[in-house]
DNA sequence: TGCATTTGTTCAAACGATTGATTAAAATTT
DNA sequence: AAATTTTAATCAATCGTTTGAACAAATGCA
């Protein structure tokens, strides 16, 4: 044995453990097939392991989807807390900070990697309104909406929580989302075969330039 | 007998009729729940018919799916075809036919109603990437797309078919659609119980304010 | 017209297959 | 040896589908 001490501080982001490698699991095939769709056998097929282990490290399946959600929860929560929070000193620089978090939301949902399991999740759970959704709001879209009309508010010289802020916020970000909601339907329409590296980069600017546009248009209001 | 003379001509569009009511059952379930997590016995239940009724009719679980999404191209192409399809005959035209869709399609996304079946349904093939996406591809989808490019090709005087526009009509669209899929966040971020006439008042003169702040940017240009 | 037959549709009942969950034994680690 | 973790086998429940009998309306033949 090298490391890894305690199994829980192990299993916290390791790829390595029974109980890891369910959480994965079920983060692919929760968000890829549905929760309902998904059977415990298959979830123990792509983890490796047995059905019983479901049941024993987290109560049954219901079990299995919280411990996704909290995990969603924790890896998103990091990526967004990567942009720093500087304290905005002028208008400038608040509309700086919201370039840099774009361009890292932009990032995270339509350039590949992490995000392959952990958006389609998110995207399911937010439309059933599953009993995820309540660990959802309070750890990450409130707090990350919040932060943005805080930003939005600043470099447009409005409230920052009044509801035109709000919406506002809700718009540029529901572009974003929407390029990974309707993938299936974007990179067919532009001749895509998927997204890459090449075809991210073209909706990241577009999606920048759309955000210069919106605040632009208000600021000169 | 008083009317009803061949059964094939009522159940075309009428909502009686078991067929039609499966229909119905099937776009709320199918919309609300999954494909996999609506049972069969539950779509007899709510059409109030029995089970062997499903496959008499369509075939089976799956020929009731690709009846209902059959159903749902057909009501909301009626839906964007309300729009006229007159010729631009200047940007200011194009404009206005923009301005007229949008309106038309925010309000059947967010104002209650018809699409509380049809949109759910949609949102979750077109995520679940089901061998529905293909109808509604072709039949809904791109010849929606590609009129939109048209017009905003027109109202930007850029290339109707170039990425630039597409990726732009993309973003506007996916605004639109967002307050749909995050209802759940939108309505509790906002403090409101749901969308009523209210909101949905608020939300479309957000989009069109974003319409016009995108089409303005890309004009200066 | 009168009766038998066909047709379209719905029904209760049952089918085999698969579901999530449980159990006790085996294996592994400490 | 004791505790933790994984395994195989089994449970009742539910899944989508099928079955054959009902029923009403239309049709055929007399």
């Amino acid at each position: 044995m090298s490391a890894s001490p305690s199994p829980l501080a192990a299993n916290r982001s390791a790829p390595e453990g029974t109980r890891a490698a369910l959480i994965e699991a079920g983060l692919h095939l929760f968000g890829h097939q549905s929760f309902a769709a998904t059977s415990t056998r298959q979830l123990a097929l792509r983890a490796q392991t047995n059905i019983a282990s479901i049941a024993y490290h987290f109560g049954g399946k219901a079990g299995l989807r919280d411990a996704c959600a909290a995990e969603v929860v924790r890896q998103m929560g990091l990526v967004i807390a990567q942009v720093a929070d500087a304290p905005v000193a002028s208008a400038q620089a608040a509309r700086a900070q919201l370039h840099a978090i774009m361009r890292r939301m932009a990032g995270f949902l339509i350039g590949g990697g992490q995000a392959d399991d952990l958006v389609p999740f998110l995207l399911r759970e937010m439309t059933e309104g599953g009993p995820t959704l309540e660990v959802f709001y309070h750890g990450l879209a409130e707090p990350t909406h919040r932060r943005l009309c805080g930003l939005w508010g600043a470099a447009t010289l409005q409230d920052p929580e009044g509801d035109a802020v709000k919406l506002q916020v809700f718009s540029a970000l529901g572009q974003a989302l929407y390029f990974r909601i309707g993938a299936r339907i974007v990179t067919r329409r532009m001749g895509w075969t998927a997204y890459g590296p090449d075809q991210a980069d073209r909706i990241t600017e577009t999606l920048i330039a759309n955000l210069d546009a919106l605040l632009g248009s208000v600021e000169r209001s």
